[in-house]
DNA sequence: TTGTAAGCGTTATCAC
DNA sequence: GTGATAACGCTTACAA
């Protein structure tokens, strides 16, 4: 079990002083081409390591970025924060991990400690729909100079960067092609009660399709569900038994793919001979499964995110407006879906 | 845009000293509820949070601990991430994610980084079987004062706590339910070319379980796949070629269940009446194909482990022996493997 | 080219 | 009960 060396030993070691062993490390200034030497000789024989807190209190710059999102297990988030390590680590920064659980408390508490912690920069996925819901007094965690891109959702009126998909042209899009099957008995099922900013909009561009295509909108026909996974399947029960004339489900949450699905397994309901299925995002289970699906460029927004939070932190004087990246979806058409007589 | 604020600004506004602040927030020696009053009167005020990054200065400690493992995308490792950072949170840490898409090199990079930046504690998974497969001036940054706890894997003659599930008799059950349905061409696919040392030992309890009943072991009935997962589909597709009479496969890693599953419906298998098939690890698609599966404790071992973890750090001193916890596994039978014919 | 020393924000010991 | 101050390890302006 070693100690750690600090610069003083390196600089005893080599016979200088700690500015000229700063100066090699650091690599700026002049030295020469033997004293170097003796310090890099110094620096492997003691196996130093330059003490990355004690630099961030020196440079106000931690080499560290967070990422907070509802749930790391949730495959859209993971595949997400795969993308921004990713990126992160070529640029020499780690990746802190919060999981909200949707909690709009556990968010603030994350962001209070960040902050306390020097953070260099932070994605986020809200809880928070609107800047309105946020409380006056936590406000600051928002509107503050430590650089943040929004991802998947936006928090409005909120004036900050955000990275997110087309939500409203891909529920619109499925729900069309659904409509174009001659479906109109559709339902839509999607996470958060109440729903996410995100799925809202979904549902907004599901009721914009209904509408141009003279179907007239049911709310009966929405379900949002609960976070609690204990309850989930319980609701969707119910909901298969209030919609026993629904003919299409269009799922606007990957992780609530699997729970139609055994649902409908339970009835003996065979996919699409009973009833026509579309999923959000793409995942094994869809392709095994021949499942319909609205793609996402998952990765993509992590790794754009990254990108731009990256450019925020080395241009933070910057008072630039703030961006928003929307990317494109995309109708994935396997055999999940019938075409049906009206 | 306000600016963060510090101790001195508290102590100027309350009009007492630094240590007096010190004294309130730290919440230790003898300060008057007059001045102690004035002193919490300007913390809100000025919204001040005690720089993180100075206290760890002082008392060297980061309040971070760090999670490496292949990647954050395997399901596996999300679900222990997950349940690490639920842990940590509750313990006032953060937790920083490492990927190393299982290359040793990249562990070595991330290792080198955390001890820079002073990280209290480290769970990992790493691609080192054994000690001795570690370049001898590495070995410092697994033999060192920084508290460590490995997970699903041991490193062989490496002094430090584990957390593991039973992969021997998790291998030796499942092949020997397999066995007593009468199959004897039973083909295994784990993951790692080489084979993590995980899979080698889920390996070695399929042979036993073949020995055990008098089965050869037929060395060309194993498939272990490279990380890269653009070919595996391909490797899969030249195995079922090569063994194809093979009446049943045990999947070793959750992660290659559904490339199995891809490679049965483009041939047009049916699971079980054309072949058997058990997995690893439960997951929504085994439960709605109804796949036999064996089933870990993923969440405990990452709630294990980050208690663990945290039990060292704050007894360092501890020279205990190194612990070995091995969690049961359980074969979770379903209707993915049918009764045949000798 | 090299060394000295101030300062980053906190904690905690020591005086008063 | 309270305040001054050294220390944590590093960076860098300034002096030599």
């Amino acid at each position: 079990m070693k100690e750690i060396k600090t610069i003083k030993d390196v600089a005893a070691l080599a016979g200088v002083s700690v500015a000229t062993v700063g100066r090699v490390i650091g690599n700026y200034g002049h030295v020469s081409q033997k004293t170097r030497n003796k310090v890099i000789q110094a620096v492997q024989e003691l196996n130093y390591y330059p003490n990355a807190i004690a630099q961030g209190m020196r440079n106000h710059s931690t080499k560290t970025i967070a990422v907070i999102v509802g749930s790391i297990k949730n495959n859209f988030f993971s595949e997400i924060v795969y993308a921004i390590e990713r990126v992160a680590r070529k640029q020499g920064y780690n990746v802190l991990i919060c999981n909200t659980h949707e909690k709009e408390k556990l968010e603030i508490q994350h962001l209070e400690m960040l902050r306390s912690k020097q953070i260099d920069g932070i994605i986020i996925a809200s809880s928070f729909a609107r800047k309105q819901d946020i409380a006056v007094k936590y406000r600051y965690l928002y509107e503050n100079e430590i650089p943040m891109v929004c991802i998947d959702r936006n928090i409005m009126d909120l004036d900050r960067d955000v990275i997110e998909s087309e939500h409203f042209e891909g529920a619109y899009e499925a729900t069309e092609y659904l409509l174009q099957l001659g479906h109109e008995k559709i339902c839509v099922i999607g996470m958060g009660q109440p729903p996410t900013s995100t799925v809202r909009i979904r549902i907004s561009g599901y009721e914009k399709a209904l509408e141009d295509h003279q179907v007239s909108f049911d709310k009966n026909r929405v379900l949002c569900i609960d976070y609690e996974e204990t309850v989930a399947q319980e609701e969707i029960s119910d909901f298969f038994d209030r919609n026993g004339d629904m003919t299409a489900i269009l799922v606007l949450n990957n992780s609530l793919c699997s729970g139609v699905l055994k649902e409908m397994v339970k009835r003996g309901l065979k996919c699409p001979d009973n009833l026509s299925l579309i999923g959000w995002d793409d995942e094994a289970l869809n392709q095994i499964l021949n499942i319909t699906t609205v793609e996402q460029q998952i990765s993509k927004i992590g790794s754009l995110a990254a990108e731009r939070l990256f450019y925020l932190i080395e241009n933070r004087e910057s008072k630039g407006e703030h961006m928003v990246t929307t990317l494109k979806t995309h109708l994935l058409i396997r055999s999940s879906c019938k075409k049906i007589d009206r």
